[in-house]
DNA sequence: CCAAAAGTGTTGGCTCTACACCCATGA
DNA sequence: TCATGGGTGTAGAGCCAACACTTTTGG
């Protein structure tokens, strides 16, 4: 049996964070895990993956990237099932609906503060986490967690949440221009102190780049 | 149903070359595979490349590496099967020997000169190769493709043949002996010519170094 | 006019690239 | 002694990191 289980990040409250749903059934009943499922007969993997997310976040589209798999035959204790796993990104934490029936609720949780998972899902975070952060710095795939439009200090606050580390803000500024990637829109972001310019990403697909 | 498929590099006659299999059964009677099969109920993804592995090559360890699974239901006229592509490593193709009787027989071909494969292994191919030429430029992964000993001039073939583009002996060198990624031995290969200084990787396993 | 965030340049050090000749050996 | 591959150094250019003050706005 194949399944397919969704690690879905967003940047909430300045944190990274993903997001769990509940389980109401099966052995990890009563557990937090990433929203998945089986996969069904004649179903692209891609296409389970997003039709899990739908179900249980309401979710009509998201940067949808599969990331590894995980067959360990203890893994889940019903049987040998192999799972898929699969990485989401989406720009705002809001978007996201009510879980169907199959879930008993579903929520944030900040990436380095996860409660205990079922299965072999903290394996799956790791994995994530790890996969995210890297490909930030070979590619433009933080398109995929901010909004259409942003100002440079956003941009750049992802850039050192995500890795960790503060960024010399005229050494990167001038390196991410100098790419090409962003384009700054005509109109500013007003408040209570100076406006800021807004950007937004050339490609709103992934592209590699040597970010870092 | 869940399978593995493995594709196997190695360097022989100075070109990078892939190990396929004529399939005996099945829909793709007579036509050339990467060697695979079943995962069976029970058993790690892992240890089923690697079971599959020896049965068509009695290769006994490999480097062995999960690439990517390929989910797509028609992938597979006989059904809905879902297959976990590996990558394998090994440092002399002379190690294989005649495959199993599942296999009508086994050879080597070169990466850019394949024939038509059975399923979808064009695609797995074009994917392996992309993996281990990126991986060549930030880990040390090429321990897996030479042997134990070997001149700095092989090395240097090694990284110009599957970069596709000629590097700068003196810079190349200086470069790598930098990272102390090699340790020099303190013997030398003879030969009709100036004696070369052999290497050896520091570390047999896999790290990750900015190699380029 | 004050508080707060936005925006901007220069310099020194280091790294990278380009490039050509001598060395050690066996035949 | 010659043919063959092995092995080495330098200089100029470009890149990167470190570093602090001015600007613009709203209240």
């Amino acid at each position: 049996m194949v399944a397919v289980d969704t690690v879905l990040f967003a940047i909430k409250d300045g944190r990274l964070q993903t997001f769990l749903v509940e389980l109401r059934r099966g052995p990890g009943r009563g557990r937090w895990a990433f929203p998945g499922g089986l996969v069904r007969v004649g179903e692209l993997l891609d296409s389970a993956a997003r039709r899990e997310l739908h179900e249980s976040t309401r979710l009509r589209s998201a940067y949808l990237e599969q990331l590894f798999t995980f067959g360990d035959p203890s893994r889940d204790p019903r049987g040998h099932v192999v799972s898929v796993a699969y990485m989401a990104l989406i720009p705002d934490a809001q978007q996201i609906g009510a879980p169907s029936y199959k879930y008993e609720t579903g929520r944030w949780y900040e990436v380095g503060d996860l409660p205990q998972l079922a299965y072999d899902h903290s394996l799956m975070a790791a994995y994530a986490v790890k996969r995210l952060k890297s490909k930030l710095e070979y590619s433009n795939i933080a398109y995929a967690l901010l909004p259409r439009e942003f100002t440079f200090a956003e941009f750049e606050e992802l850039y050192s949440l995500l890795l960790g580390r503060p960024l010399d803000r005229r050494n990167f500024r001038r390196r991410i221009l100098a790419m090409g990637i962003l384009k700054q829109l005509s109109h500013t972001r007003r408040g209570p102190h100076r406006p800021a310019a807004l950007y937004s990403f050339a490609q709103q697909s992934l592209r590699f780049i040597e970010m870092l």
